[in-house]
DNA sequence: TATACGATCACCT
DNA sequence: GGTGATCGTATAC
């Protein structure tokens, strides 16, 4: 299993965010890996995206956005949950791809443990989820994918692009306009993973 | 210094 | 279908 490297994540945000559809996320704690293969995730792109972190410029919140390739952005939200993206394209232009989703792989002792009380099904199935899964928090914020050895990204088996689909992204305010509209969300039809929260397009 | 709110989730009816 | 939890961040005073 080869892990991802930097010309992977320097692609164009849309494109990456289809092509990790079916790669591995891997966490490693104590040297135990816990992974599942991404089902589910968001492109946001640039600062005229007015539903990305970016929307409103640099802060010292969103900075990794605006770092090379490759970085970790996890951000904190509604006072309780972290979400994992992958910063994508070159050094100054911020963008990155919200993980929304897994199928767990390895490790699913660990996942059950930190997300007592859940169903299987219900392990990863969320980007909050997935990083409580996970064990993923601020600490991983800036992390370098391409050579940590805590959290990273394989591939994996190669993904039909037939069985790729596209919806607006999730969550959005109304107040973002158009950028509520585009279709930036991807994720592997039919997959019993993917995120769905009561009935939604796509 | 104060306040409003969010790239969510779980639980309620 | 609706809403409370809970707090870092941005933005307004």
């Amino acid at each position: 299993m080869s892990r991802l490297n930097l010309a992977f994540y320097r692609d164009d945000t849309l494109q990456v965010a289809r092509a990790l559809l079916g790669k591995r996320l891997v966490r490693v704690i104590d040297g135990r890996r816990q992974s599942g293969v991404i089902v589910e995730s968001e492109a946001y792109i640039g600062e005229a995206d007015r539903a990305s972190h970016a929307a409103h410029g640099r802060t010292r919140r969103n900075e990794v956005m605006y770092g090379p390739p490759g970085r970790a952005y996890v951000y904190f939200i509604y006072g309780m949950y972290w979400c994992l993206n992958v910063v994508t394209e070159e050094a100054g232009f911020p963008a990155a791809v919200l993980v929304r989703a897994l199928e767990p792989l390895e490790g699913v002792d660990l996942m059950r443990a930190r997300r007592a009380g859940r169903p299987d099904h219900e392990l990863t199935t969320g980007p909050g989820k997935l990083c409580a899964a996970l064990g993923i928090d601020r600490r991983l914020n800036g992390v370098d994918l391409t050579s940590s050895e805590e959290l990273f990204l394989e591939d994996d088996v190669p993904v039909d692009p037939n069985r790729i689909a596209a919806s607006p992204r999730i969550g959005l305010n109304d107040k973002v306009g158009s950028a509520a509209v585009v279709p930036w969300r991807v994720y592997l039809a039919g997959n019993r993973f993917v995120s769905a929260q009561k009935a939604r397009r796509g």
